[in-house]
DNA sequence: CTGGAAATTTTTTTT
DNA sequence: AAATTTCCAG
């Protein structure tokens, strides 16, 4: 038990007080989750069964890093606690239990895109108004709802919200949501809330499964518990009834999910379920800068419901926050990179040691593009995630289907994929003809011959059969051995394969890596169950941040969203796109509690940072192809401006510190300057980064790039070496050039077609033909 | 039915 | 700028 004095007095108390329900009331950075590990820990080194602690975490990274610094604490035992998000561990249960609910046990997972395609379908069926009808609204209401623990029966009971939906024109709504949780069962499907609001269900109406499990959990821990929603605060009073030792930890200055239902009353009301709680502050931040920890609390200040609590550090002052106004986000994006890399010499830092972080995933491009210029290894995360992408959702739709072959989303995904003359009328007809018999569409393939099919009963009954010797090999060989087979037998390899282009060639070498990845969980001596549905189960709950660093090489900058990054830390940190409109985005702005919710994500931001923070703003911005010109964050104002100092030129800054009426500095004089000022001439505007324009070009990946201050620009030359759009003058035939995407090109032939000169570009065996004016092509030296 | 071209839309964040 | 949907010739 040694291991307690690792920590300070107060995480002592929370990690040792096991008994009863607790809340960890955990501030940014005071060490919340070595609180949790620690606890976990004493837990079974009080000779508690892992077997009966259920651990419940926001990401599955952060219940596998938990994991082995419990391993390490108190050995290989960790392995057999139930730790891991609400999704996996009640998809879990969901799998144990499916026949209480009418399921199989190898029920498919649709995620939000397969979501959305069955409610497209219902629209499209029932001649609804697309316009009416967004799919995207719809989705995100029904999602809400089951959050909130209303299914489809419930809806009559809440007569405002279906008064609502009258008023909007969608009289149909509630049809809707009853036919589409219909068209899941059909299909021995699950969306990500049923997998809590069916468990939730189970629960309710099998007393005896819900004995089970209240039975089995001696100890419940919830990190994150700001982020929890309705079902999954219920799932947890209900499984907690029993041994009522529950421990939750949160921060409700950290809750930023309240889009995906998370309710921060779940922790403001703790104390009402709960009335012989106890509660543990931690307030001491490890992680931040006096300095940093300050701005924190200033920003954090403005918005109103709160648990009281007090951060304080004893680490240094450290270093202003800076602010930096860019004319753009190309030049943000270069601003950026150029500081990394100046930091990085000056102060003898690794890429590990950065992070860029933004709002939204497409901010990230044009922090690529600098980074790229400069050869600093970056990883992205977020976004397209690699499950997502299209080729990879084709073979695992195979495999899906294979493992329930009711799954409608997956057959129709690849029925005609790759093409085999099975188009969208032949589906209509299977429809038409399942419905009429009352089979399913699977079935009405299976016996095309014998239905009244005609021309298309051959194609039809040859993709059954396929399929069907699929399901007979699975039966016999594992998983990975099977989606080698249906890849190549499926005629998906083949077709990646003819395609030779750059973007096929990513294509062949994802579907690989997905064929690896099936091959290591295979492999994976800590994985029981090796079933093709525990493959699929599990893939379909893993996120980005989820994936394995590989090992090889992993001194990259990390480009990540803030939602990404909440719990993550960080040596320097890079804030960028700092605008109204954009943060706080445009939806927010109207909004009080939204506006709230944007500032918790700034506050979780700026916490992430413990040595230097720098923080970036662009006057103007490329947005849905078009430029937009915003103005500085109101939140920039919020921080004293004692913490900050001004970078680059700030002519145009509306400084608002104290401007939003709330926090107790009012009307302090601020870093403010006049606001008239017409727009600056460009040339001398980026005054800190005297070296982007002379910062030469690396040619290729793998080069070192020269010293920094070595070419001291020639200011004479029109060109200043940038990747982006060399002068269209300047790219002649025969040259080489290089492209952000598809690398180094040559020039075999440049053609005048209307205004516009259209070059003709060989980009290894593919010849790709672009207009200059936009290629953003950039001449290589020859 | 297919593949490519043209038109249209895109308003966050994620399990 | 990019992705998705619709349109159209073969």
């Amino acid at each position: 038990m040694d291991f307690l004095k690792d920590l300070n007095e107060n995480q002592q108390q929370s990690a040792t007080a096991l008994e009863g329900p607790v809340m960890i009331v955990a501030g940014a950075g005071s060490g919340k989750t070595r609180v949790l590990t620690y606890r976990i820990a004493y837990a079974m080194a009080l000779g508690n069964d892992p077997f009966r602690i259920l651990a419940l975490t926001f990401t599955n990274k952060a219940a596998r890093e938990m994991r082995d610094r419990i391993e390490k604490l108190v050995g290989s035992n960790a392995r057999n606690l139930w730790m891991g998000t609400f999704h996996s561990i009640f998809a879990r249960v969901l799998r144990a239990e499916a026949k209480h609910l009418g399921f199989e046990s190898d029920f498919s997972i649709y995620d939000s895109d397969d979501s959305k395609s069955v409610i497209k379908g219902i629209v499209k069926e029932w001649g609804l108004d697309d316009k009416l009808y967004k799919i995207n609204s719809l989705a995100s209401k029904i999602s809400s709802l089951k959050n909130k623990l209303i299914g489809p029966q419930d809806l009559p009971n809440h007569p405002n919200f279906i008064e609502e939906e009258l008023l909007a024109g969608r009289k149909r709504f509630p049809e809707l949501f009853v036919e589409y949780q219909k068209r899941l069962f059909k299909s021995g499907a699950m969306d990500f809330d049923d997998l809590l609001y069916k468990t939730w269900w189970l629960f309710n109406t099998n007393p005896e499964v819900l004995y089970k499990y209240q039975h089995r959990f001696h100890f419940i821990l919830v990190d994150e518990y700001q982020d929890t929603n309705p079902v999954q605060y219920e799932i947890i009073k209900m499984l907690s009834a029993v041994f009522r030792n529950i421990c939750v930890v949160g921060d409700d200055a950290q809750s930023i999910y309240g889009f995906r239902g998370a309710d921060i009353s779940n922790i403001l009301n703790y104390e009402k379920d709960y009335p012989d709680y106890r509660l543990f502050k931690l307030e001491q931040n490890y992680r931040s800068t006096k300095t940093i920890v300050a701005a924190a609390s200033d920003i954090i200040k403005n918005n109103l419901k709160q648990i009281e609590k007090n951060i304080w550090t004893d680490n240094d002052i450290g270093e202003k926050i800076t602010i930096t106004r860019c004319s753009n986000d190309t030049e943000e994006g270069k601003m950026v990179a150029q500081s990394i890399f100046e930091e990085k010499m000056r102060r003898q830092k690794r890429n590990n040691d950065f992070a860029i972080l933004y709002r939204t995933n497409a901010q990230s491009r044009s922090m690529e593009e600098a980074l790229r210029r400069l050869n600093i290894a970056y990883r992205i995360y977020g976004g397209l995630s690699f499950y997502q992408r299209k080729e990879v959702k084709d073979l695992i739709a195979y495999l899906r289907l294979i493992a329930n072959p009711s799954d409608q989303e997956a057959l129709k995904r690849i029925i005609n994929y790759p093409a085999r003359g099975i188009g969208d009328k032949t589906i209509q007809k299977l429809v038409v003809v399942a419905d009429q018999n009352n089979m399913s569409i699977w079935s009405v393939i299976l016996h095309a011959s014998s239905l009244n099919l005609g021309t298309i009963a051959n194609k039809v009954s040859e993709f059954g059969t396929m399929i069907e010797s699929f399901m007979i090999e699975s039966k016999k060989m594992n998983a990975a051995d099977l989606a080698e087979l249906v890849a190549k037998q499926s005629g998906i390899l083949h077709d990646l394969h003819s395609d030779k282009s750059v973007e096929g060639l990513a294509r062949f070498q994802n579907l690989e890596e997905l064929l690896n990845g099936i091959r290591e969980f295979v492999d994976d001596e800590n994985q029981e169950d090796k079933s093709l549905s525990a493959y699929l189960q599990n893939i379909a709950l893993v996120s980005t941040t989820d994936t394995n660093n590989d090992e090889e090489e992993n001194d990259k900058v990390t480009l990540m969203s803030i939602h990404m990054a909440k719990g993550l830390e960080f040596p320097f940190v890079y804030l960028v796109g700092l605008e109204d409109g954009l943060f706080p985005g445009n939806m927010s702005l109207t909004d009080k509690a939204e506006l709230e919710e944007e500032r918790r994500l700034f506050y979780v931001a700026v916490t992430r940072a413990e040595e230097v923070l720098k923080i970036s703003y662009a006057v103007t911005r490329f947005k849905n192809g078009s430029i937009i010109f915003s103005e500085p964050s109101r939140f920039l104002g919020e921080i004293n401006p004692a913490y900050v100092s001004i970078e680059g030129n700030m002519n145009s800054v509306r400084p608002v510190y104290g401007g939003s009426g709330t926090s107790g500095y009012g009307n302090r004089p601020v870093y403010q300057r006049p606001n008239e000022v017409k727009t600056q001439s460009t040339e001398n505007e980026l005054t800190f980064t005297p070296i982007s324009k002379s910062s030469p070009s690396f040619a290729s990946k793998g080069k070192t790039p020269p010293p920094m201050f070595s070419s001291k620009k020639d200011s004479s030359a029109p060109s200043n070496n940038d990747f982006i759009s060399s002068d269209p003058s300047e790219i002649l035939e025969g040259c080489q050039v290089e492209h952000a995407r598809f690398g180094i090109g040559v020039v075999e032939k440049i053609e005048k077609i209307g205004g516009d000169s259209r070059a003709s570009i060989r980009f290894g065996s593919e010849t790709k033909s672009l207009v200059l004016k936009f290629a953003r092509l950039r001449v290589l030296p020859s």
